[in-house]
DNA sequence: TGCCAGGCCCTCTTTAGGGCCTT
């Protein structure tokens, strides 16, 4: 098995957007992808040892109740440690997602050495005619379709995984470029949107 | 329902301000 070929896609729930302003993870949902297909997936609730309040609820669909059955972040996180690894990452907006992770992950003091790729960094090059670059918003734009009920807090991370897989194939197809490198995509995300076309078309 | 934070990105820019994204 090639590290270079597998990534984690994760998404996680919190309490609000800040993990320096006292916020915690809530939920996390990620899936293990190597060289293109999915081969584990993980979701958890986690309850964060104080409740929540209704626009988090709300927003999220994960209620009080759900979380006081829910085991301790410290103890998912250790689970979620194991099952990521040093893999690299991928998030929307990974910078979130990333600040989240830092936060629990240091509250069990447990390092890790994976990089992350953002996919909202890498779709507003993708996509440039977007109406805009919100998770939900790419799947209409891409023609992605979405089974099942949405109920936001357990499948993001799934809409998250089909619309990395719908920009793989889409730099596959436009720029015939064959597994596709991490380092392309963390590449890709940081170049300005007019060089985009170069960029793929010189890797 | 979001004022919080932070990185990205555009522009009437770089001696800055504000919108986009995430919960």
């Amino acid at each position: 098995m090639s590290m270079a070929n597998t990534v984690i896609i994760l998404d996680f729930e919190t309490t609000g957007l800040s993990p320096d302003m006292g916020d915690r993870a809530i939920e996390i949902g990620a899936v293990c992808i190597e060289n293109g297909e999915i081969k584990d997936h993980f979701q958890a609730l986690m309850n964060p040892g104080r409740r929540i309040d209704s626009f988090i609820e709300g927003y999220t669909g994960i209620t009080n109740k759900m979380l006081a059955d829910a085991p301790p972040c410290e103890e998912v996180m250790l689970e979620f440690a194991d099952f990521m690894g040093d893999y690299n990452l991928v998030a929307h907006n990974a910078s979130f997602d990333k600040r989240f992770l830092d936060a629990e992950l240091a509250r069990i003091s447990r390092p890790y050495s994976g990089k992350f790729a953002c996919s909202m960094l890498v779709s507003r090059r993708i996509y440039q005619d977007a109406p805009n670059h919100k998770l939900g918003t790419l799947i209409k734009h891409a023609n992605i379709p979405v089974d099942g009920v949405f109920h936001r807090a357990l499948y993001d991370y799934q809409m998250t995984t089909k619309l990395w897989m719908a920009m793989l194939g889409n730099i596959n197809q436009h720029y015939d470029i064959h597994d596709i490198p991490f380092n392309l995509l963390q590449k890709l995300a940081k170049t300005p949107k007019k060089h985009v076309r170069n960029f793929l078309q010189n890797w």
